[in-house]
DNA sequence: AGTCAAACCTGGGCGC
DNA sequence: TGCGCCCAGGTTTGAC
């Protein structure tokens, strides 16, 4: 499910909700969703600390907390967190809940449990290495065209390749680099070094404009995700290409094809993307 | 180094 | 109704 405006929207949602709470307890379901500390120790760890504060590092969510530590949440393909009433039944896959001291609870659930959870002092951080390794931030203003340029010199691999490496540029998944590429006229396969100037300055541009777009709708829910209240997306109904196989091309009305690149499925308009 | 497939899981959709 | 297959927003690992 989320890619970087899907978690900067359940960021935006639980901010309001949560930030000043104090967690009173957490109960684990699923212990190997708690990468640290060991699962038995976790509830231990986490109880009695205010949270202070919700960041977002590319996909991952950092929960910052009283005494110097953070939670840091990763959704994967079907992870949820929701600020929930405990009175509300107990979804299927639910694996961990926290309870906060407003009587609400923060309920995480991931039907495919490929979701992780962190808790550890801010210092360690960096012992994550998917989040040590993150490349730059591809919203924030210090990013700009000229840099994109620069790092995709003497990158050989196709380009969507590129996007989707979490190393390159941080948050970028397999619905965003799509409508990327698409807003950008340059097709996924080509490779990365080859773009001409003007081509990396629409990639620059539509990065940008796309990322937004999707946080102004609040994410894309092609399945399962929902925001920190629960709530679906809106960005399914504006997406360009993506799932849209046979359907005609916003642009030129000739349908979308379905390929793969780097073993996912890539849609795309062969006449408007070169 | 670069590329590819498999692995981690559950469940929806399709053809037969 | 059921079986078998393919598919799914992500990331890591291990084999060539």
């Amino acid at each position: 499910m989320p890619e970087l405006p899907e978690v900067e929207t359940v960021k935006r949602t639980l901010q309001e909700k949560i930030v000043g709470k104090v967690v009173k307890g957490a109960r684990v379901f699923l212990p190997k969703m708690i990468k640290h500390p060991p699962a038995e120790e976790f509830p231990g760890a986490i109880t009695g600390r205010e949270i202070l504060g919700l960041d977002r590092r590319g996909k991952y969510l950092l929960v910052r907390l009283t005494g110097q530590f953070v939670m840091v949440v990763h959704l994967r393909m079907t992870g949820r967190l929701t600020y929930t009433a405990p009175d509300v039944p107990l979804a299927k896959h639910t694996h961990v809940i926290f309870e906060l001291d407003d009587g609400h609870e923060l309920r995480f659930q991931d039907q495919r449990q490929f979701g992780t959870i962190y808790l550890m002092p801010e210092k360690e951080l960096n012992r994550i290495s998917g989040l040590r390794q993150l490349g730059p931030e591809p919203l924030a203003a210090e990013f700009t065209a000229g840099q994109l340029g620069d790092m995709l010199a003497g990158r050989k691999r196709k380009v969507k390749e590129v996007l989707l490496d979490q190393t390159f540029l941080a948050g970028i998944g397999n619905i965003y680099a799509d409508e990327i590429l698409f807003v950008a006229g340059i097709l996924p396969e080509r490779p990365a070094d080859r773009l001409s100037e003007q081509e990396v300055q629409r990639l620059y541009e539509a990065i940008r404009s796309v990322l937004q777009e999707g946080i102004n709708h609040r994410g894309t829910t092609v399945r399962d995700y929902v925001d920190g209240s629960g709530q679906q997306g809106d960005y399914q109904h504006r997406l360009r290409v993506y799932s849209r196989e046979g359907e005609p091309c916003p642009c030129c009305g000739q349908p979308v094809i379905r390929i793969k690149v780097g073993g996912r499925s890539s849609y795309l308009c062969r006449c408007c993307q070169d």
